[in-house]
DNA sequence: AGTTATAGGTAGACTGACCTACCTACTGCC
DNA sequence: GGCAGTAGGTAGGTCAGTCTACCTATAACT
């Protein structure tokens, strides 16, 4: 044995709180292989974290999923948050939450773009469960916002506007689906495009 | 001991084969509980047959999945050949298409409608799956139906029928999905009324 | 008709790997 | 001193997959 302590405690490899690492990994992992087939081992590897400091900051694996839908939920809107600061009228504004979608395919993945993580996850999720409901809520959002632009197009004419935001949130999702299975934002940039003619033609 | 032998081997309480009663059992459970969270023993148990008759017919639980796969999309093909059946022009037999999607929904299952079986277990596949290739093949068909109902609608006009059968497509898988989250066919009809006012309108 | 071979079924034990969750013991920083 | 982190181990369960041993129905052959 030398001076040093005979055990190297790698100490700070990062300053970062793990509770971050967690989270960021847990992304990762839960988005590229799916939230079933993701152990906490392997998620506190990638986050080079004690597995003690996900059970410090998470009570269990349930819990660290419903911070990472709540994750996805928050990342989402600042995509469309960024996107409506560039948009100058009601049309640009609907659009943006295409873009959105756009920029959410066109993110980093390790394994390439698989769809939307919230949607994903709610697939592994029993029906009922409180992850589905929470995805739920996020895509209604979605869809409160799409009418909230949608209105300024068709003022006095709510059920229209409803029913028209209705068919732009199907469009939208559908899309993202299909976008899913082919890996790309191909499928994005062609129903961006369908959405801005309905509009155009309004 | 009675004359009757002393192990109750329960020998015939079904006389149906095997691998029928798996690919039920595994129906039942993928959907309702997803596919990474079932496991072999449920699916034996819930088959009432022995996990020796799952080897003998499946050489892996993954050769189980894609013959699940491959079931759903005979299901989807079965339900829309009904419709079809009674469809009495282009606009009708593409509608047949979004009520063949309705009529999934309002099936029976263990703990509800869940959406799109087959969107749900690509959901749980890393990219590049075969599972997911087939999931991805399935929509294309479904699409294909779409174009190909509605290119009588635009005759002569080729681009203009593929882009309304991907419009068509999107919308529906969207609703789809939002079907899913809610747990019932109530977004189907409607995007089935959206439809049905794009084709009127042309 | 009676015997035998085979195919496909049953129950359930078992392996090795991995799962979640909790634990000890130690360290560095405020 | 106390908090939050480290490394690593362990308990108790479940996973996929294999295996033994036994049973039964049908078909084939003599």
């Amino acid at each position: 044995m030398s001076a040093r302590s005979a055990v190297a405690h790698t100490p700070a490899p990062s300053k970062r709180p793990a509770r971050a690492l967690l989270l960021e990994a847990a992304a990762r992992l839960f988005y590229s292989r799916g939230v079933a087939a993701t152990g906490i081992d392997a998620i506190t590897a990638e986050a080079g974290v004690a597995k003690k400091s996900l059970y410090n900051n998470f009570a269990s694996k349930a819990e660290l999923v419903a911070a990472y839908l709540e994750a996805r939920h928050a990342e989402w809107l600042e995509l469309y948050r960024r996107r409506l600061e560039n948009s100058r009228n009601p049309i640009e504004r609907v659009l943006a939450i295409f873009d959105a979608y756009a920029d959410h395919a066109n993110g980093a993945y390790l394994n390439g773009f698989r769809g939307c993580g919230l949607l994903n996850a709610a697939a592994e999720l029993p029906a009922g469960a409180p992850g589905r409901l929470a995805v739920r809520k996020h895509k209604e959002e979605v869809e409160e916002l799409l009418a909230l632009h949608v209105a300024d197009l068709l003022p006095g004419d709510d059920p229209r506007a409803a029913g028209l935001a209705r068919h732009l949130a199907f469009l939208l999702e559908g899309a993202m689906a299909r976008a899913g299975l082919e890996g790309d934002d191909a499928c994005l940039k062609e129903c961006r495009m369908i959405a801005s003619r309905l509009l155009a033609d309004l």
